[in-house]
Formats: structure tokens, sequence, C-alpha cells
DNA sequence: GGCCATGGTCAAGAATTTCTTATCTGTGCC
DNA sequence: GGCACAGATAAGAAATTCTTGACCATGGCC
């Protein structure tokens, strides 16, 4: 009986006036009086069985036993804050924040946002671009926009396929003139992307050169850990990028870039749509969710007249 | 506002409903009737303003809201509980948990510790022998013993030197016996430990031989994640071994090992005894602590005669 | 089919907790 | 000395939380 917590507001007014080291000051913020604040940390004292403060003349500083239970009611309660937020945001159907790679949202997404909120105007849409970012509640994300192999184990997750990926060679114009075989590819500055190489097979130049028949050139030529950049690089004329067509669509349809060839990677690995199981009924999700599948059909056009290898068939 | 927390004795009530995902064991875990607990879920819906379980015939399940609700309740209680538990244990005098590194509990603190618990039947002495142990409230520990460099930037915590620690070949009397000068120990099998690896400079066989004015010989023999386990080896004839006196000092004093040579090699390095600053004033751990430093002041006897060279002075 | 046990709900009043008002104390500062 | 400040105390008021003693729906059992 004597571990079992002691009254909660005594411990949310104790939290208060450690954060704000002053009784009056952590009345203000619970908007109650300090005499009642005094009251609440008076008997949190006697629960325990000794003071937590020493009452200086004008000011007030924990003892040890304050130091010990401070640090923890502000975890405790921040964590409660938290889930709380977590909480509302499942009723909310104005605000949707989204995560997705930074690639994809610099390429795709972003340019395509106007689009969506010229449709749904009531959707506020809010994008946190990153990798790391999956704990939906800790992290106050609704969706996450992901590229990788579904795991499968994920028990509490809503989770569907939105394309299948795909890569091939592309470069301007200009240089793609100078390309007739994959042989010329040899003696070309070969840009090179840290993020499709953490696939099992991985989708790199090696793989696509294996596909072709021939051995791959020395492993040369700047690398980015961001697939958008080495994209921008080829942009800009610096050499030949192995692009992921969901991130060139935009630039292969206005002719800044050109596949050279019909030769395409294939990968088991899709970007996939993530929510907790249950969000995807919720009418903004859900609206999201189809938009999102109403976009991507268009790239399927860009398939017509390719010729696709897997890249696990080819492996080494 | 509306991100103000709801009433915690509703998030309570939810909480344990959530853990039991029952209202009925839930009101008995609170001790009040099933009406009451009912009447705060209710209460915490309507604060939220949808539903957080789903009522189903004879059995609840959570909702979306619910789901997203639970697992952020069941840590910040889990926090609030387990800074409680650290308050509670500032007042209490009759326990006190104690961590070490393995090799100091098992070689000095186990074998000494019957004589503290004579000199102070009231104390009820814990031990938690590891490394990684830190954090005093999070661990429910009250001092830590710890072998390596003070930090000095840990405000709050009280922290004193208790030893310095000094290291010299150590071999059973048997194997000593073949030992006449430090290049005999060339020929033989030198046990290696890893816990005083980490030293800058490291205390290990190459400083001592630098010390000696020798080459070290080719590093070989086994070695020990714990110091321990390499003294025990020794002891057991396997070799010779860079011995810390601290941990060797029974073993040497009853003659199972001796030390052939007078150089030893000190370090920067200290035990050193740390509580959380203010704790060192409660009976029992100024108890403690003075007991180890009285207990360990004989340790000075085997410093008498010896040569001791500096790790840090003959670094390469 | 009827009955009972189970698990949750509701409403009213009781009990307890929590808050406010008003007054008081000690200390530093002008 | 007197004032302002920061907190403490006491008594009564307000709010909350709880219990009692109903009720309801369902599934299993005889």
């Amino acid at each position: 009986m004597a571990d079992r917590l002691p009254p909660l507001t005594a411990l949310r007014a104790f939290d208060a006036a450690a954060r704000h080291m002053s009784f009056a000051a952590a009345a203000a913020e619970l908007n109650v009086t300090p005499a009642a604040l005094s009251f609440q940390i008076k008997s949190l004292e006697e629960h325990l069985g000794q003071p937590l403060f020493r009452r200086l003349t004008r000011a007030v500083e924990l003892t040890e036993a304050g130091r010990a239970l401070a640090p923890g009611t502000a975890d405790g309660f921040a964590a409660l804050a938290r889930a709380w937020r977590a909480a509302r945001r499942v009723g909310d159907t104005t605000s949707l924040t989204v995560t997705a790679g930074p690639a994809f949202t610099a390429k795709w997404l972003a340019p395509r946002l106007f689009g969506f909120a010229r449709a749904h105007p009531e959707v506020q849409l809010r994008l946190a671009a990153g990798l790391s970012i999956m704990d939906f509640d800790r992290d106050e994300v609704d969706v996450a926009l992901r590229f990788g192999y579904s795991t499968g184990d994920a028990q509490d997750l809503y989770e569907t396929c939105l394309i299948r990926e795909w890569m091939t060679p592309m470069a301007t114009p200009e240089l793609a003139a100078q390309i007739g075989s994959p042989a010329d590819l040899a003696g070309m500055t070969l840009l090179h992307q840290d993020d499709t190489q953490f696939l099992d097979p991985p989708g790199n130049w090696a793989a696509w050169f294996r596909a072709a028949g021939m051995a791959a050139p020395e492993e040369a030529g700047p690398r980015f850990s961001q697939a958008d950049h080495a994209l921008d690089a080829a942009l800009g004329g610096a050499g030949v990028v192995l692009g992921r067509i969901s991130l060139a669509q935009d630039d292969i349809r206005a002719g800044r870039l050109v596949m050279p060839f019909d030769l395409s990677l294939t990968t088991e690995a899709h970007y996939r749509f993530i929510c907790p199981k249950g969000a995807e009924t919720r009418p903004h999700i859900a609206a999201f969710e189809a938009w999102l599948h109403s976009e991507l059909e268009q790239i399927t056009d860009l398939d017509t007249g390719r010729c696709f290898v897997a890249a696990a068939d080819i492996a080494p």
C-alpha cells in the first residue's frame, strides 16, 4: 500500500511548483490560489513523511526527496500530456500530419500538395520530412509514407502499397545524346545514391549493369545521401543517375531528363502508405489515401514499352 | 486550453481499465465500485469528445482513440510511480542499495559485507552488480561505486575518492618462483583483462613493460572481460596477471598470489563513491561511506616498499 | 424457452477532496 | 518603521468522486 501513488492533484501541484520553483507561479499555472497550492504540497509531504521543499524567506528550494521526485513527475506528466494530445488528434478531422522521406517529399509530394489542398480545403496538411519518425503517438504524426519492404509484423498498423518502383539511367537530353549503348556509360560520370543501397538486393549501378549483361565499371563518381540531390545533380548535367521513376516523373515528362534505355530495374521494395490501424477510415485520412492512389496511378503511363528486370533475379 | 490534461483520476481509471481490459477488474484494482469507474470513463470520454471503449456484450475493447491513449498513460503513470518510489527511498534509513562493478563486488565488497552487516544490523544492504546502472532514481539505487575518472561535470552528485589503484604482475607462488626478471615474463602466459583497457592511458601489459624499460612481448594469451575472472585464472595457475591491488588484496595477504616485482603501475583512475548530492548525510549512507573508507585504508599497507610509475608518464 | 450469472450503466445522495476567502507570519528593503 | 512579498493557516464553500441500489443486455445452462 505504501507504494501506491499519492493523490494525483497533489503530485501535479508539486510538479508545477518544482518547475517554477515558486508556489505562487505554480498556483497561477494551475489557476488556483496560492493557498490551495500550499495545501496540496503540504498534504503530499504528509503522505511522504518528509518535506519536499525547504521554505526560505522569499523562495523555496527542493530537499533531497524533492530532487528525487521532481524529474520523474515532469516525465510522467509530460507522457500523459503527450498521450492526451495523441488521443485528441484522433478526433480531429481538420489537420493531417504526414511524414515522408526527404526525396519523395521534395520531388513528388510537395509539388502536388496544392492539388490536394484545392480538392480538400477543409484539411490542413502538415509535412514532416524525415526517415526516422515512426511512432505515431509520440511524434504526433497521422500518416507515414515509406519506401522499403513491408515488415508485416506490425500488428496495429494499416499498410497499403502505393506504387511499384523501378530504376533506369537518366540524364539531360544533351548528355543522353552521347549515349548509344550501355558500354558508353563506362566513360561517363555516374551519380550514386545511398538510399537505395540498403535494399536487399541493392538497387544500384552494379545491379543495373549486371542486368544489361556487362561488368559494372569501377565504383566512382559522387555519392549522395538523398536521392533527390542525385537527381538535381543529373538535372544540372553533372552525370548520369540511376533514377527512381517516382521521383523523376515530372522531370521526364517535362523533357528535362530522358531515359536512354528501355532496361529498368525493379525491386521488391514499395512505397507504402502507413497509419495506425483504424485511422484509415477517418474521413480526411481516407481522402488523403484516395488522392495519393489516384495521383500515383498516372505514373503507370511511363511503364509502357519498358523492359523490366527484377534486381532479385540478377543478384550475383 | 484544450491541450490541458483532463481530470487525473479519470485518466488513472482509464489506465487501469485499459490494462485489465475490464471495468470490473479496474474498479477492483482501484478499490472503487464498478459504477464509479464507469462514471470516470464516461467523463473522460466527454472531455475527449469521443468514446475510448467500445462496449461489447460482456467485454470492452479500445477504440482507435483508446489505442492512441493507452500506451501513453501506462508510461506516464509508471513514471510517476517510479518517481514516488524514488522519493520514498530518500526517507528510508533501513535499506541501502549499492551498485558496483562485477569485479569489485566479487573480490572486495562481497567478502567484507558481513562485517558491515554486523556493525550496522539495522541496515539492509542490497547489491546490484553491473557497470551501466547510473540513474539513481530510475534504477532505485542509493550508492554507486565506480572505477574510472571523475567527470566533474555532474552537478548534482556527491563524489569522493576511495583509493588510489595500482597494478603489478601477480602469479601463484609456484609460477612466481620461475620469474627472476621482467624478461622471464616473455616466455610465460600473460592474462589480459579488458576493463582497464579503456583507461587513457590504458593500464595494460604494454604499459607495464614500457615502465620496466623493455619492449612488450607480442599481445597473446587469454583475454577476460572482467578483471575478477583474470584473477581467478591466475589463482588457478593459468598464467601471470597484471593484477589490480584492490581486487587482489585478500589473495596476496593469504599468500595465494605473490608480486614478483616492486614495479607498480599507477593510474589517474580512482575508485569513487557516488551518490545523489545531499544523500551523503543520510545516516545509513554516511555509515556506509565511513565503513568503506576505514576498510580501504588497510590496503595502504601494501604500498610500502613499492616503486610506482604513472601510466601517463610512460605513454608511448 | 426460461433463468441466472456476468459485465456494464444510471441516478440520487453521501462522502471526500479540493478550493477560496480572509487572516497571519516572517523577512528583506526603502 | 512600514511596506511588499512569499508562503501558511483555518473555516467554510464548492466541486469532485464515490456508494448504494436500482436497471439492462447478452450468453450460457438447465
